[in-house]
DNA sequence: CACGCTGATGTTATATTATAACATTAAGCG
DNA sequence: CGCTTAATGTTATAATATAACATCAGCGTG
């Protein structure tokens, strides 16, 4: 049963498109689809709030076992990389993506009270920006704030 | 004896200006302007890198003594209040602001190898999105590569 | 299939960042 | 001074994250 979704704009929380895409950009490019790295993209798709690392260590289990701390966030650093999930820094806490866009210019509007995250694509902050020799690598606008259920 | 600043556009790194304008503002909004909270903002407005807690734990001394983690968090807490120093959230780390700007649209320059930060302001990116009953209270921006020096 | 290489996980321990709870002290005021 | 309140001191611990090394699983090769 899913979790009816009232405050990202009616994203389904379904796990199961993000996890196909997962599959077919693994066996593209030589990755594995494991069994920590399946479970921790599962979980956090699964949720419209972002949890952290010792929220989905909780949440997980491998073989019918509770992982622990590094197997956790060895799978998110994975799904970090490859672009499948984001690191709120403001919550220290993660959330699923199922955009395809590049590393410039998202923006994500964290509720404080409830942890639900919506992300948004604005033009790269950076062209408003004199950035006299700084080489940008990665660039994340966070707004926290209240969502319109907590609100 | 100042560092030369070779990161952040010139800026001087020099805490008077800093401290005088917290003395200021404390008599003027019936706040103090205690020992702990003197050193640690002293501390922050000499560096011209963001400092985590604990950095500028080791580099304060109360009243001759080493502090203690909740001595630096309640100085960390309030001068982060009343808009001397921002937290960078990528880093864990604070950096002191001799700016006066309100609380949207900040945007920093980090450097993951030196953690030196260049604070910048643009129009807050807000304007561009739909916030569809999102209430936001605070936006900043960090962009994450490397600065001049160490590019 | 044994072998060896590689990448991933398992496991133990610990580092780093941050806060809860309560005792004590210092400032301001009548 | 004696009261009130805000701030700090102190002890302990929570929450987040990583280092280091052992083991295992997949895979190509012979
Ligand atoms: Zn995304
Ligand atoms: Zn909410
Ligand atoms: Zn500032
Ligand atoms: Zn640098």
């Amino acid at each position: 049963m899913l979790e009816k979704n009232t405050c990202c704009g009616g994203h389904s929380h379904t796990p199961k498109n993000l996890i196909a895409k997962a599959e077919e950009f693994c066996s593209a490019n030589g990755q594995r689809l494991t069994a920590p790295r399946a479970e921790v993209l599962k979980t956090l798709a699964r949720s419209h709030k972002a949890l952290g690392a010792y929220d989905i260590l909780e949440a997980v289990l491998i073989d019918g076992k509770k992982a622990k701390p590094p197997t956790i966030y060895r799978a998110i650093e994975f799904w970090l990389e490859h672009g499948f999930i984001h690191r709120i820094e403001s919550l220290n806490a993660y959330v699923s993506c199922d955009h395809d866009h590049d590393t410039a210019g998202v923006h994500f509007l964290v509720c404080e009270n409830c942890k639900c995250v919506r992300e948004a694509h604005t033009a790269s902050p950076l062209k408003a920006l004199d950035l006299d020799g700084f080489e940008p690598k990665h660039s994340q606008t966070e707004t926290v704030g209240l969502c319109k259920d907590c609100h």
